[in-house]
Parts: structure tokens; sequence; C-alpha cells
DNA sequence: CAGAAAATGATGGACGTACCTCAGGAATTG
DNA sequence: CAATTCCTGAGGTACGTCCATCATTTTCTG
């Protein structure tokens, strides 16, 4: 009736508690037979170990890292704040975390750091970097040393690492093509910018947001990508031109961060209200820019779910169980001045 | 170093371990100094209790029973699977879940299975039905039996219930409002559909979608409600009637379910294509409507959070806890047919 | 200041699992 | 068949918390 316990299993394989326990857990100096009289018994009982229980007697411990980058970036801010929230939710369950800062744009740097971790006092990672052949390595040299990796944010498909906790971006992309196609009525020209073409999920969105619009939307034209490399200045500038030259541009996707600058460019030149605006992630500036109908929707991700997800991945790779994948993945939300949270 | 646990309280406090269970666990016969004493050593010493251990010690079962809307909706469907789910998963261990089927629309009917429960088999209900004052009276009754007691999706606003879970509909409307807006351009008419004005969350739909097109939509106009009150015949018949009557129709929200009979309706029609159609819930019948284009986007809330967070303020307000309601604030999430998930 | 009542201490047994030791049985070897 | 290794059983302790009981101390009341 109740859920079978170790001793259930003992009896109905008519073995020992101590037997059982070696079965379960993989320790030597049983024999094939009677481990197969064990594991018979499991799967009649469907017996399923208790791991608060289990937990509580080995004194588990889970410690985690979550690498970030550093600088001021609001989005990060978020994360981390949700990741501060986490944390004290979860003391009460055994996870440790700690964050690590790393340089945004320096792949090398960020590889020192990963080096620098003493993986024995770490059982994950949770990584959110771009993807590099040197960080390709650093994520390989951490699951030979046991430790569970996911990607956050970005994925680092290339890596072995365990999972990619974060939306699809083509779907993203895709979302947003389908918005501003929506709310322009279908003709003009669309500017698209990010911090760099390089970075894997700027791609990603480009390619989906193109896929739509050509499909869709044959009336829009999307201009070639503006890149800012991290620069605020030159964002502003480039902004500042292009909004300028021809007056056949009706709406903007902004698809990475250096929202800032965007905004304050679109206010000197005096056509925000006009332009339709699509922005990805919700932090306190596009959440104003919303109320203040300057910016007409945003695409995010939800870094509560993001957070609870990479750690519920990274805590069941370290139990060794198979990840829920319908339960992991992470909503691509459209929010409006309407449907703020 | 480590964790702190009950016994360095105790020794912080300088009192018995005991009285620190007893502070811990609100058990009376403690002087309120004393309890002052426990706490401040808890709060120094940075004490959370240790749920694995906890869970593990209070073999607690926490019995609910989930009173649901019988017939065929596909909504209520969606829910009765992700309550499988809940059931299935960690989410809901030490559990016991129990759906209760109720006529729909019968006031009378829902409270008599009310009342059938027996309330000494239960910690908590979760009640999906529209308010009367009967089923107010059966709500106050539950709770005289001290059991815990939510509404969901629907709120019951005037009934002692201890907490609601399900959207804002009120911000569901303006939702709805805001993307017809944009996506018709702003001039036509509007055909607003739903089961019964008398649910509340029409009600509450219908008001925020007035207001945000009235605010600002000038050039729309929304036609006055049309009720199917469950009846799928009257539901084609008054569709097909409205869409012939005047050219001037660009959109359609239907702010209920009864999907099925509107789909059917505007393809006979033969102006699907032209009208740009909002609805809510994502079932695989708007699923399917959003893919082949029928439907531009549905609004949603979803059943999975819905489940966890009942499931979770059931659990809190059986122990006595504070309700967190930061995280319990359900999401009300776009779907178009770029970000299906 | 006695007696009652309330507060606190001491203690031990759960819960389900991990991990250890020790003894004795079984299988394998020569 | 004896000696040796290998398996297995029995039993214990621990993890952190809950909960119950009973003894003891402190506080309150008249």
């Amino acid at each position: 009736m109740n859920k079978p316990t170790v001793h259930d299993i003992a009896k109905e394989a008519g073995v020992s508690l101590a037997t059982v326990d070696r079965v379960l857990n993989a320790r030597p100096g049983v024999r094939e037979k009677t481990i197969a009289k064990v594991q018979a018994a499991v799967d009649r009982l469907g017996y399923v170990r208790d791991t608060f229980a289990a937990n509580l007697a080995r004194q588990r411990q889970y410690r985690f890292a979550f690498v970030l980058p550093e600088g001021p970036n609001q989005f990060v801010e978020t994360l981390k704040a949700a990741l501060g929230e986490a944390r004290a939710s979860q003391v009460a369950d055994r996870v440790l975390l700690k964050i690590v800062p790393v340089p945004a744009h320096d792949p090398h740097a960020i590889v020192r750091m990963l080096q620098r971790l003493d993986t024995s006092r770490l059982d994950g990672v949770a990584i959110m970097a771009p993807e590099t052949p040197q960080l390709r390595d650093a994520v390989a040299r951490l699951k030979e040393e046991g430790l569970a990796v996911v990607a956050l944010v970005s994925d680092l498909p290339n890596a072995p690492r365990d999972h990619f906790v974060g939306i699809n971006n083509v779907a993203a992309g895709r979302t947003a093509g389908f918005l501003i196609g929506r709310f322009t009525g279908g003709t003009g020209q669309i500017l698209a910018l990010t911090n760099s073409m390089r970075s894997r999920d700027s791609l990603e969105r480009r390619l989906g947001f193109d896929t739509v619009i050509s499909s869709d939307f044959s009336g829009l034209k999307v201009r070639p990508s503006i890149e800012s490399f991290g620069d605020p200045e030159r964002m502003e500038r480039l902004v500042r031109d292009a909004v300028s030259r021809g007056p056949g541009l009706v709406g903007i996707y902004s698809m990475g961060s250096g929202n800032t600058r965007l905004l304050s460019a679109l206010r000197a030149s005096g056509r925000l209200g006009e332009l339709v605006v699509i922005a990805h992630e919700l932090t306190p500036l596009t959440r104003r820019a919303l109320i203040d109908r300057e910016i007409d929707a945003v695409i995010m991700q939800n870094v509560g779910h993001l957070v609870r997800s990479a750690l519920r991945v990274l805590r069941t790779r370290c139990d060794g169980l198979p990840i829920f994948e319908a339960q992991e993945r992470i909503r691509l939300e459209i929010v409006t001045r309407e449907n703020l949270p």
C-alpha cells in the first residue's frame, strides 16, 4: 500500500538489509545472481529511493556555482536577484550557491575563472557565457572532474554540457518577427540591433526573425544588423544615424541588451511614438518603457524559472536521475503594458 | 561553520531541545520571554529548518480535493492532466489528491457535492466554480471545519477562501483589448463572446477589454456581449448571425470556452482569414487553430503553475505558515503561433 | 508561604537511508 | 578435505526533525 522501503525490498528479495544496501549503492561484494534478485524485487515493488532520507543520511550538500557576466547589465542583475531569492529558499534543501562573476567579453578570462574553480568543493556549475573553443575545453574539463554542467541563457551545443536552460532563441526571433509584422501593419523597413552577432543567441534570434518576416510579411524589409560590441556610445550613434537615414523605418528589433542607449537615441530623434519597438528581457528600464509606450512588447524569459530549472537540473544530474524534460522547458513570454507581471 | 541545527539553537538560547522544538512548532506552554530568546538565537545563527529531515520525521499526509466542473471542457481536461503530473512528481510528495467533478452550471449540485465531502478525511479543497450565495455558505462551512480553501481560476472574493489561485482577469481583458487593437489596426467593430456574463471571470475580462478599447482604440466599437449559456448550438447560431450582419466586423474576442463552435461558425462564414480572433486558454483546439492561423493569439494561464501554486498554498495554509505572495502570482501568458509551448 | 498551575528539561522512539563492523556461511582453490 | 577468499547476514550508529511522556523547576495565586 505505502511506499516500499529498503526493508520491504529485503523481505521481497529474501536477502538482508545490508545486501540490498550494497546493491542499491553499487558497493562491491555481491554476486551477480543476488544483484539480480534484488533488482527484480525493486522492479516488482516499484521501489524508488527516498532522496530526502538518503541525503539526510549521507549529509549530502549540493554545492553549485553560477558563472555570470559581470558589468552593468540589468538582465544579469535580475538573474542575480532571482538567485538570491532561490538561495534563501534552498538553504533548507541543502543547496549552497556561489556566484562567480566573469568579464562578459573576454573568453580567456572566463576560462581562467573556470579553471580556478575548486572542483573538489563543487558539485555543479551553471554557465552563462558565449561559446568559444576554449570554453568548450573548460567545460569538458569540468565534466571530467565529475561536475554537472548546465548552459544558462545562451547554449553551448558543442560543449559536453548536461543541459541547456533557457529559451529557444529561434522561436524568440520568430515571435518578435510576428509581433513587429502585425504591429506595423506589414510595410516598411526594420532595424535589428544587438551587441554582437557573434553571440549565439543574437544569431539565432536574427535567424528566426528573418524567417518569419520573409515568409509572412513580404512588405517588410530588414536592414543589416547593427552591432554595438558592448560600446554604449557606438550604439547610440548608430541608432541615431539609422533613424535619420530615410523615412521608411517603421520598427526596431533590439535583440540584445543596450536598451538604455537605444531609447535615449530614439527619444532624441523624436520618432519614438511612431516606431514599433520590440526588445528582450523585462528589466526596470524596459518595464518603464512599456508603461510609457516607448516599447511595444518585450520578449522575456522568467528569471525565476530559469534559476529554479537550473537548480533542479543540476541536482537531478548530481543524483544521477533522469531529467524531466517537459518540466524544464523555459517558456518564452510576451510582455506588453497590459500584462506586466 | 556548518548549517545550524536545533541542538545549536538550544545551546545558543540556553534552553533545552524540547523547548526549542515547542517554539519552532508553535506548540503551547512556552513563556513569551523564552520564545523571544529562542527566536533571537534562530536569527543570530540563521537557522533554517531542514525540510528533508522535517518531512521525514513528520510523516504528514496532506489530503486535498480539487473540485472541478465536469463535462466536455478542454481547459478542465488540461488542468486534470496537470494534476496528474503533479501527483507523479515530487511537487506533490506526501500529498493525496482527489478530484471531485461537479456539474458546471448547477450551483445547488455543486454545494451538495461540497457538503458530501468527508471533512475529517481532508485537509484542504481547491474549488473552481462560479460564485453564488450558496457556494459562499458552503465555503464558510469548510473553513469552520478547519480546512484550507482556495479558489481556482475563478475567484470567490466574498467567500472566506484563503487565497485565489488564478490570473487577474481584468488584466487578461486589457491584454486582449491591446492585442486586438494593435492587430486590427484600430478601426471597425468587435464581437465579444462568452458562456455567461454572470460568471465572474467573463465580467472582469469584458471590463478590462472595454477599458483599453475605449481609452486607446477609439476607432473600435465593441458590440454587446453574446452569451451562449453553455449551449453550443446557440453559440454557433449567434456567431453566424453576428458575422453576416454588417461588414464592419474586424475582430472577435472569445472570453470563455466554446471555441469549437465559434471556429466552425467562422469557417462556414468564409471570413476566418480576415478577422482577428483572440481566445482564452491553450487547448488542443486552440493550438491547432493558432498553427492554422485561424486564431491570432491566445491568452492563457499555465495550468502547471496553477496546480503547483494551489498545492503550495494549500500546504502552507495547512502548516499555518504565511503565503509568499510574489511566488504565487500566476502569469498571464500571450501565446501566438510563434511562441507555442 | 503553601499549593496549584504553568513552564521547562530530560529522554527516547520514530522516519528512511547510508555506512560501518564483525561473524559466520558458501564457494573456490589446491 | 582443508585453507582461503568471497558473500552475506545481523546489528549498530548517524543524520535532523517531530512528537510524546514524565519529571522537575519556576512562576503565579490567594
